[in-house]
RNA sequence: UCCCCGAUAGCUCAAUGGUAGAGCGAGCGGCUGUUAACCGCUAGGUUGUAGGUUCGAGUCCUACUCGGGGAGCCA
C-alpha cells in the first residue's frame, strides 16, 4: 500500500512505496530512461521511468509530457545522491491529471518585463518559490513578535480623508462624490490607539503615487507600524533593534535551504546582531564629508573601472572564440550565455563609474540641514557590517509630528535604519510632538490646514504623554533578507509605476 | 518631472547601409544515470508604430508608444 505524502517529508519514507502530487519541472528523456524533475509545492525531487517490453505505452505518453504537467506518481522512495534533493522515486505508477503543452516560462533565460507579464506563473519557478516562502516567514516573524509582547492590533483605515503633507504622493479614490485618498501610514490613527493600549501596532499595505521606477520602489506595499506611549526615542530605537534581529533569526532559523537557493550571503546576515551602529545625523554629515568617504569612493571607482576592462577583455576573447570554426552548439551556447552575463555586469559596473564621481561630490559638498540622499545612505550603511541608525535629523527636512530636540531646537528625536550591503532605508521612525503649542506651531509653519486635524490635537489636550514608533517596509526587508536586486520579486502580486497586471 | 539605455522568431539574443540568423522552446527520430543532458532533422519573421534620408534601411534621422535603469521623493 502507497503511502501519500510530499516531497519534504521524502526522508521519512526511504525503501517504502510513495504517492507524489505534483508538477513537471523539467523532463530528461535517455534512451530507456526517463527523468522527471517532480515538484510539488514543499521541494522537488527526481522521479526514474523505466522503459520495459510492458509499459511501452506508458513510457511513450511520459516522456511527451510537457513542462508543469500535473501528475501523481507512485514508486519506491530511494536515497541517490545524483538527485536533486538527495531522494529519488522509482516510478512504478504514473497518473497524469492534466497533460500541459507550451509552457512559456522554459528552463533557459527570461527578460523582466516576460517574466512579470507571467507572474501568476512565474511563483512556479524555484527562486520565486524560495522568496515568497521567506516573506510569509518574515510576516509570520512580525506578527508573532508584537503579539507575544502584549502589542494590541489596530486595523488602520485605507481610505484617508485628508491629503495633508505631500499630496502630490497619494492616489485619489472617488468617496461618493468626495475626494478620499488610499493610506500613505497609519500613523497619526495608531498614535490614538497608543493612548488606549499603550502598545499598538497596525500591519497592511500602503499605497505611494510617487512616480518613481527603481528597484526600491513599489506602489502598493506593505508596512509594519509600531508605536508606543509612554516612549522616548531611545525606547523606540530599542524596539526597533530587537525587532529586526527577531526577523533576521527567524529566517536563518527557518530558511537555510531557501537562502541557498537564492545564493543569499548568509554570512553577511549572521553579522546583524545586537547593537546596531548608531550615529547622529550631525555625525553623518561629517562622514560623509570625510577623507574617508573620499577614499572609500576613490577606492570603489578604481575597482570599477578595473572591473570594466576585465569585462570587456573578457567579452572580446568570448567573441573571439565564438568566431572558431567547428565550434559544437553547446559550447556556442555557453558563450553566449557568457557574453550576456559579462556584458549585464558590465553596464552595471560603467554606470558605477559614471555615478561614483558625482555621489563623492554629493558627499563632500553635504550640506547640514538637507536631507540624505539615497547615494549619501548608501555610503553610510557601506561603512558598516551591522545596519545603521541615523537620528536626529534637522526638523526643517522632516515631519510636523517629529519631536522637537530639547537640547537642540534645529533637530528632531527621530531615526532611519539603514540596511548594510547597500540596501538602505528599511525603517523610518520618531519620537511624535506631545506638546499641544508646539505642534500647532509647526503646522503652521507647513501651512497645515489645521481643521482636518482636530482629532489628532485632541491627543495633546487630554491626556498628551511622550510617545513614539516606527514604519518598516516589508518587501524592503525581503529584498534585504533575500539579497536580491529588485523589491518587484518580494511581492506576489507587484503594483509599480506602469504595471498592474497581472 | 528630468537624464541614460533598449525594442529583430513563442523566449534569450546575433546580423560593415547590400540574400534576416543561432540557441532554447515546439514537432519527428536516436541514446540505460541524466543534472538548464546530448546528437540528427523539421517548422517558425509585416525587425514596436508613423514619417524621413538613400539606388537600397533591422541598421542613419525625427516623433510617438512600450519596457529597463537612475535622479528627485521615499519604506
Amino acid at each position: 500500500m502507497a503511502t501519500r505524502t510530499t516531497i519534504d517529508r521524502l526522508s521519512e519514507h526511504v525503501g517504502q512505496t510513495v504517492t507524489l502530487e505534483g508538477w513537471v519541472y523539467n523532463t530528461r528523456a535517455q534512451g530507456k530512461l526517463l527523468f522527471i524533475i517532480l515538484r510539488d509545492g514543499t521541494g522537488m525531487t527526481q522521479c526514474v521511468l523505466e522503459k520495459t517490453d510492458e509499459n511501452l505505452e506508458q513510457f511513450q505518453r511520459a516522456r511527451k509530457l510537457g513542462q508543469e504537467s500535473s501528475l501523481t506518481i507512485t514508486g519506491e522512495a530511494r536515497v541517490d545522491e545524483r538527485s536533486v534533493g538527495g531522494h529519488e522515486v522509482r516510478i512504478a505508477e504514473l497518473h497524469v491529471v492534466q497533460a500541459a503543452e507550451g509552457y512559456p516560462i522554459t528552463p533557459k533565460a527570461h527578460g523582466p518585463e516576460f517574466l512579470m507579464n507571467h507572474r501568476h506563473l512565474w511563483f512556479r519557478s524555484k527562486r520565486q518559490w524560495a522568496i515568497l516562502r521567506i516573506r510569509s516567514t518574515i510576516v509570520d516573524a512580525i506578527r508573532r513578535f508584537y503579539q507575544d509582547r502584549g502589542f494590541v492590533l489596530i486595523d488602520s483605515p485605507l481610505f484617508a480623508p485628508s491629503a495633508g503633507e505631500g499630496a502630490q504622493t497619494l492616489f485619489e479614490v472617488d468617496y461618493f462624490g468626495d475626494t478620499v485618498y488610499m493610506a500613505q501610514t497609519g500613523q497619526l490613527y495608531l498614535e490614538a490607539a497608543c493612548m488606549s493600549h499603550r502598545k499598538v501596532y497596525c500591519f497592511g499595505p500602503t499605497f505611494r503615487a510617487e512616480k518613481s521606477k527603481t528597484r526600491r520602489h513599489l506602489t502598493e506595499f506593505w508596512m509594519v507600524e509600531p508605536e508606543i506611549a509612554y516612549a522616548d526615542l531611545d525606547d523606540v530605537l530599542q524596539l526597533a533593534e530587537d525587532f529586526v534581529c527577531a526577523i533576521i533569526q527567524r529566517v536563518l532559523a527557518d530558511h537555510r535551504p531557501e537562502l541557498e537557493i537564492l545564493e543569499r550571503d548568509v554570512s553577511a546576515l549572521e553579522k546583524c546582531v545586537a547593537p546596531f551602529h548608531r550615529m547622529t545625523y550631525t555625525e553623518a554629515a561629517e562622514l560623509l564629508r570625510s577623507d574617508r568617504v573620499a577614499s572609500l569612493l576613490d577606492e570603489d571607482l578604481a575597482r570599477a573601472e578595473a572591473r570594466v576592462a576585465e569585462l570587456k577583455a573578457e567579452v572580446d576573447a568570448r567573441e573571439e572564440e565564438r568566431k572558431q570554426p567547428g565550434l559544437k552548439n553547446w559550447k556556442a551556447d555557453k558563450l553566449a550565455q557568457e557574453i550576456l552575463a559579462a556584458r549585464e555586469e558590465l553596464s552595471e559596473r560603467e554606470d558605477e563609474v559614471k555615478n561614483i564621481p558625482h555621489h563623492k561630490q554629493l558627499a563632500a559638498n553635504f550640506q547640514w540641514g538637507t536631507d540624505l540622499g539615497g547615494s549619501d545612505e548608501t555610503i553610510i550603511a557601506r561603512l558598516h557590517d551591522r545596519p545603521v541608525f541615523v537620528t536626529h535629523y534637522p526638523g526643517a527636512c522632516k515631519a510636523f509630528y517629529m519631536k522637537q530636540n530639547e537640547q537642540d531646537e534645529r533637530l528632531v528625536n527621530n531615526f532611519d535604519m539603514l540596511a548594510p550591503e547597500g540596501y538602505g532605508e528599511v525603517i523610518g521612525g520618531s519620537q511624535r510632538e506631545d506638546d499641544y503649542e508646539t505642534l500647532v506651531r509647526k503646522m503652521e509653519e507647513e501651512g497645515l490646514d489645521r481643521e482636518p486635524y482636530e482629532w489628532y490635537l485632541d491627543l495633546r489636550r487630554y491626556g498628551s504623554v511622550p510617545h513614539g514608533g516606527f514604519g518598516l517596509g516589508v518587501e524592503r526587508t525581503v529584498r534585504w533578507l533575500c539579497g536580491l536586486k529588485h523589491i518587484r520579486e518580494t511581492i506576489p502580486y507587484p503594483r509599480m509605476m506602469g504595471r498592474v497586471y497581472p
